[in-house]
DNA sequence: TGAAAAATCATGGAAAAAGGGGAGAGAACC
DNA sequence: GGTTCTCTCCCCTTTTTCCATGATTTTTCA
């Protein structure tokens, strides 16, 4: 069986990288690649590919959102996630979103090869690392109402209560009761660590 | 001339692109590559590559102070810096340290070449995008003192002025002049602010 | 060795955030 | 139709941060 392979990458050098490892491999079909998440929907629109190597970071709209978009429109196709960043919040969205699985751009070519053949099978393929990295994280995604959101962000840009009571137009003890809100969500006591946990998880 | 090129990238599917695209390029020899600063210096140990294209994010220490070894050690060799990121502080730290030129990894092969051609010149090499955005972020590298360093951690690490007394044996009022300091240095109004801008600039 | 930078400490007051508790209206979910 | 969630608002107290201003002692390094 052989394999129909896509990839949708901004970085030239990896995708080079990838076509030039997989050229040898009869298994593999090289169908193209993408370098935004636009140009690889209207790919879709005419080919059907068995595997998609998707990164996270696209210049258009973010992976894990296209992600979302084309197992929807085209829920027979497996996406293997590729990204530089191990890091928990991407995994487990780009999961939540239907991929396959989660390669690191250091991975050895073995570890592609058999990435890609463990998830043409429909399996779900994670390298050590990741698998790793999500087991300690204790999987504590944080759930923000759209309230929060907007609070946090502002806090964020240096607001103060005050301030950002006046720009959504409700009482600052509001804005004070959501503050307190992130503060418990978040399992911080103060703005510094409130920040510092939401910019890391990748929250502003 | 025939230019010697060693790669130093933990990512080996960026290393494999970047020979692919090589290959090919009579005027290069390839000599090799290492996936961390300690085998790049010990390969620098007994070969003289005339460029280095040296990758920011190393597994052992950072392709900064990477940087800034080999050209302690052999001023002679170009240094080449390639990144995923465009981002003002690290383009300046490598530059600072030596290198002769900031790559990013969404280079097209004629970019690559053209950066390998100036860097082999002696001449120094900054791609559209890097050029911008060094332009657009009005230089200001944030220098800060050993003290500030120190209170910026506590503080990102959630602790308040007393506690960060206590830990550091000074008196609260200490703690509070560093931190006045670093909101000047950081030319904000608080702390939500100061560890936003910190962690974004890589400073936590 | 002398100037500049850094680290130390202080006072007093204003502003903001944190901690605790309570409560009502409306939407959303079983 | 009751429960839970979200958003809204309020009270009070304590703690922490921010602002202004100033000063002394070390360190650094040219």
């Amino acid at each position: 069986m052989v394999v129909k392979l896509f990839i949708v990458d901004d970085h030239y050098l990896v995708i080079e990288g990838i076509r030039s490892l997989l050229q040898v491999e009869n298994s593999i079909q090289w169908l193209g690649h993408a370098t935004n998440a636009a140009s690889c929907l209207s790919f879709l629109k005419e080919h059907q590919p068995d595997i998609i190597l998707m990164d996270i970071s696209l210049p258009d709209k973010s992976g894990i959102d296209l992600c979302k978009e084309v197992k929807e429109k085209y829920p027979s196709v497996f996406i293997l996630g590729l990204s530089t960043f191990n890091q928990q919040s991407f995994i487990e969205k780009m999961m939540f979103n239907g991929a396959s699985g989660y390669v690191l751009k250091n991975a050895t070519r073995e570890e592609l090869l058999e990435a890609i053949a463990v998830v043409a099978k429909g399996k779900i393929y994670l390298s050590i690392e990741v698998a790793q990295t999500i087991r300690n994280a204790p999987g504590k995604t944080i759930i923000l109402t759209r309230r929060e959101k907007e609070v946090l962000h502002l806090i964020a840009d240096g607001m103060t209560n005050n301030m950002i009571a006046e720009k959504l137009f409700i009482s600052s003890t509001t804005v004070d009761s959501h503050r307190k809100n992130l503060l418990a969500k978040f399992e911080v006591k103060n703005t510094a660590s409130l920040i510092r946990n939401a910019v890391e998880k990748q929250m502003i």
